[in-house]
DNA sequence: CCCATGGTGTTACCGTCGGTAACCTACTGT
DNA sequence: ACAGTAGGTTACCGACGGTAACACCATGGG
């Protein structure tokens, strides 16, 4: 329903394509235009339209990719064995690893994927949102957590993807603390709140 | 520094301004440009630039007000009496009250404000960011935390900031969840973290 | 009285962006 | 030889952020 060409050359053609936007976007940030991107591919602007009918359609596609990765990575560690804490650290830290392997690509995606169409939120939902939604299912499944509510999980969940999120953010502008600091930090307030230390 | 004109009147003309901003970002949201900006004030666009420099300028002076605001009540917030909870709790609820009551604006701010411009980074800090500032300095001055270390406080702080925000975000698209909900949730999963309940 | 000055405002323009219409070209099967 | 179609281009549109140039109308000295 996204692709707006069938054809199974056409697939090809879509990942080359959305292989040039991510080099743009690695590039040049969130100066990556629909002309630059063409360029990148070695074409110009209609056929990247053919292809992904408008620009929220490339985002899509382009966050398609990279959300699914880290969603699929979330996932696993949120079947870690070993305890709820020990879970937690694994997902949080697979979040901050992925951001650290390509933090401009995860720059764009959180802040341009997810504001840049009103209209679409919900669609593709922002990106906060899928990991929030990821997070409540992973809670509710948690053994440790058998009954807890139906509004506390949603609301502890995007709660929590922002909480990563935000951290993540700032720890991008901060490398000189090390990735294990911020996990261990965020671990420990989620698993036991203030009253720890 | 932000202002590009100087003189008394000027600044009455300034707050003018800055009041017809407000108003369209209320009506129209993120579609509010300059030129809707100019026609509301009632005046073209080189009055704007004239007085703002550019859309940064602009945008700066009206998230100026609103999150010096809402800081201004988080600081209260976080002078609560009672007890950690209770702190937590109050500093959690302002938040939420205060974007409840202009959603709108607030979304703009978040997005808009912290995103459209790369290169302020820092210099106006996003809108998070102040938040998580406010906050480390908050937690580092609890009684209950003291000797907190500082790596910890500004992760939590930063991280704290993310979630209520996030959790907000969410919340305004879901107004059938009470706020009180909300707030009890995540007091809970701060102050206690998962071993809760 | 005239004219310089400075604030307030306008019109008209520039480059760039997202998006589209129209056209062109080559390969394919009949 | 001919139609059809995938793939591509040029040239344009309206809207945006931003700016240059010009116009108006006060004020206050010479």
């Amino acid at each position: 329903m996204a692709s707006q060409v069938g054809g199974d050359r056409a697939l090809e053609r879509r990942a080359a394509l959305l292989e040039a936007a991510d080099r743009v976007v690695q590039r040049e940030g969130s100066a990556a235009s629909m002309n630059l991107i063409a360029a990148e591919a070695g074409i110009t602007k209609p056929i990247l339209y053919r292809h992904f009918g408008d620009k929220s359609g490339l985002y899509r596609a382009l966050a398609a990719r990279h959300i699914d990765e880290l969603l699929d990575r979330l996932r696993t560690a949120l079947l870690t064995r070993g305890g709820l804490a020990a879970r937690t650290r694994a997902t949080v830290d697979a979040y901050l690893s992925s951001i650290e392997g390509n933090p401009q690509i995860y720059r764009f995606l959180i802040q341009r994927a997810t504001v840049e169409e009103p209209d679409v939120r919900g669609e593709v939902e922002g990106f906060v949102r899928r990991f929030g939604d990821e997070l409540a299912a992973g809670i509710r499944n948690e053994p440790t957590l058998q009954g807890i509510s139906a509004s506390r999980a949603t609301v502890w969940a995007h709660g929590i993807a922002g909480m990563v999120q935000a951290a993540g953010d700032w720890w991008l502008d901060h490398p000189e603390v090390p990735r294990s600091t911020v996990v261990d930090e965020l671990t420990a307030l989620l698993v036991a709140g203030f009253d720890l230390d």
